[in-house]
DNA sequence: TAAATAAACAACATTGTGTAGGATATCTTT
DNA sequence: AAAGATATCCTACACAATGTTGTTTATTTA
């Protein structure tokens, strides 16, 4: 299977359009392999010629999405795992977001937050860490290391998720503004 | 179908072990009615006697959860959305979760956080949420106070499940303490 | 244009679901 | 402790969705 065949793009492409689309009608469990055939107008033995089954093409828009989030997250320069990192985490967070919000939408409704959750969750734990592997201004702190990434990993993304879901009330600016107070400025001395 | 009936209750129970028991090895949705009747050594017609489907059972074992966990935040009686109210609420999590942490872990281990996080999620938004309405010292804000309540949520909740996942490392008592740090003191001034 | 190969179509075996009826075991009540 | 009630077991069946296979048709690419 030529993953460069024009056909095998349109197709995965379709199937990928079809299993969003549908997940803002149905639950993901709800939806069978023949829903997304239908959907797509795409035949049932195609599908299984490019996928096992339904969670491996979920798997796939997953990882997908991960992909372009982590690519996004990259772009921040600051190495130290201070508050200034995590206030250019979370606006490149909230640019993504904005990009992908339909995806993110889509996903979210009808799934109980759980896999967007998981999504962010694992993107930005993976950032959180590499970063402060990186930072050797790390002695003598009153609270560990890890404590804090969580800690912050967690208000991230809830705010995050809760910023995509009612999308009008705040502007981005204003979240990271809110941020900025509520991350204390000595995060790393003390 | 008699609910005090021995029979049932015994059933009922054995049913609910024999999901949670297996979600230590599978997924949810790899787990078929059928599984949990070999489980639990009950027919599969005595199953459908008792609940519709798996995800009716998922959700009693749920539903208890939940009860619990509200039954335990609501011994908090900080009325005020500030650091106080927080702390206290998050004793009483870490409370809860030491006391239900086998069934927490069987509902973890396999299935990506989704439904754990969902369930505190609910739960701790729903007792933020009311104290917040409960507290009337709320103007001249810097920061909306649901900003700080998703914020909050999403730390507490993360910490809690990080806690959950490696109970060795930290005492209950350090992570309160670490907290209490993280935590500003002037939360509702300003 | 020819060769390669993906998509469509049809047919079938398999698996899990949900339901029903009568036989058996267990619980409740007196 | 016995009688009546009823939950569980057992078997069988209809149904839906899955996953596979072989053949034909259409599209791509060299």
């Amino acid at each position: 299977m030529n993953k460069n065949d024009l056909r095998v793009i349109k197709t995965r492409n379709t199937l990928y359009d079809a299993l969003l689309s549908l997940m803002k009608e149905k639950t993901f469990e709800e939806i069978k392999v023949s829903d997304i055939c239908n959907q797509a107008l795409i035949n049932r033995s195609t599908f299984y010629a490019h996928y096992t089954d339904k969670y491996e093409l979920l798997a796939d828009c997953i990882k997908n999405l991960k992909k372009s989030l982590t690519e996004e997250l990259e772009k921040n320069n600051n190495i130290s795992n201070t508050k200034e990192y995590y206030l250019e985490m979370i606006k490149l967070f909230l640019n993504h977001i904005e990009k992908r919000r339909e995806e993110y939408l889509s996903i979210m409704i009808n799934n109980r937050n759980s896999i967007t959750m998981d999504i962010l969750y694992d993107v930005i734990d993976q950032d959180i860490i590499s970063h402060i592997s990186k930072d050797d201004t790390l002695e003598g702190q009153t609270v560990p290391e890890n404590i804090i990434a969580k800690f912050y990993l967690g208000a991230v993304v809830s705010l995050g998720t809760f910023w995509l879901k009612d999308n009008k009330k705040y502007t981005k600016e204003e979240i990271i503004h809110y941020l900025s107070i509520l991350i204390p400025d000595e995060l790393n001395s003390k």
